[in-house]
DNA sequence: CGATTTGTTCGGTCTTAACTGAATAAACTT
DNA sequence: AAGTTTATTCAGTTAAGACCGAACAAATCG
């Protein structure tokens, strides 16, 4: 009873930490709780449990799942002889999101090349427009970095 | 009346377009199109031109004004003899901008270092948590290369 | 087969925040 | 001083989306 993870509040403090920081990058709260306490609990949790241990209804946790799927961030596994649906951090998930973001930057870059591509050579915009595309070019670049760096880490760590 | 900017499809596709951008950033759609607008035109432009180039109430510009402001996006500025403020581009938003990324991506390590501190020793999160708190350095690490990069290259091109 | 467990989907509610129009304040003009 | 022009603030409306309960579908159990 008192090792029950609920009372822990340092725990309870990161889960809603997480939820307000994946918040800011434009996910919902529920979902980032979610990672959050995939994060701190590290086992494989139940359907069940995710929706009882963070108090909110089990629809809100099938949306949030489903967001986190999608980004690569969460797995689902099953378990013989048990009919919920468990979950789990997926393998890499700071890498996954790094990518996210490179794909992000790139598509911004596409879109002002493009504008810039319909500009009459003389105008005046160039310029400015190609300093826009060189700010998510040079970002495009770092993240490249920091996404090597993980993946060597990774390798090494993981003995990949 | 044919070389009216208005006219330009190139031009309002751009500044639309950095409205969706800028508020996948998690600003407001209309400060993205001022942000645009202000990039696209190079110029210096009235208040009440803003309001009346993107169609929108004046109330809106006041407050889309005073984000990018404090930002460091935007600069005010007054020309003698004008009643009105006009507005350009900071000496450099994108520095300003990186800059305000490292600045959350420090806070978030801060935050999630304060949960590690909060761990017992021998927690089976702490590896997990320092990950997390890895990734986030990693990203930190990449936008201070990508700041500096872009430094010198303003050095370069400013003469500075 | 009927009953139960489980996950998803759908309709509706509620919260948040963007945006506007009107009121206000401040600066200038005549 | 009275009247204009301009920017900000505030209250109210609107729009978007997070969240929930309930209905549903699918699978399992008795």
């Amino acid at each position: 009873m008192a090792k029950d993870a609920s009372d822990d509040p340092v725990r309870t403090d990161f889960i809603e930490k997480t939820g307000l920081i994946t918040q800011a990058e434009g996910l919902p709260r529920i979902a980032g709780r979610v990672f959050g306490l995939l994060i701190y609990d590290g086992d494989v949790v139940s359907f069940g449990d995710l929706a009882t241990k963070l108090q909110v209804s089990r629809a809100s946790i099938s949306t949030s799942i489903r967001i986190l799927e999608e980004r690569g961030l969460v797995k689902r596994v099953t378990k013989p002889g048990e009919r919920q649906d468990f979950f789990q951090l997926a393998a890499n998930p700071y890498g996954t999101m790094l990518k996210g973001i490179q794909k992000r930057n790139r598509s911004i870059q596409d879109d002002i090349a493009q504008t810039i591509q319909s500009l009459t050579a003389d105008a005046d915009a160039t310029g400015r427009l190609t300093a826009y595309a060189d700010f998510y070019a040079s970002l495009d670049a770092a993240v490249t970095v920091a996404l090597r760096k993980l993946n060597s880490f990774n390798d090494l760590t993981m003995g990949q």
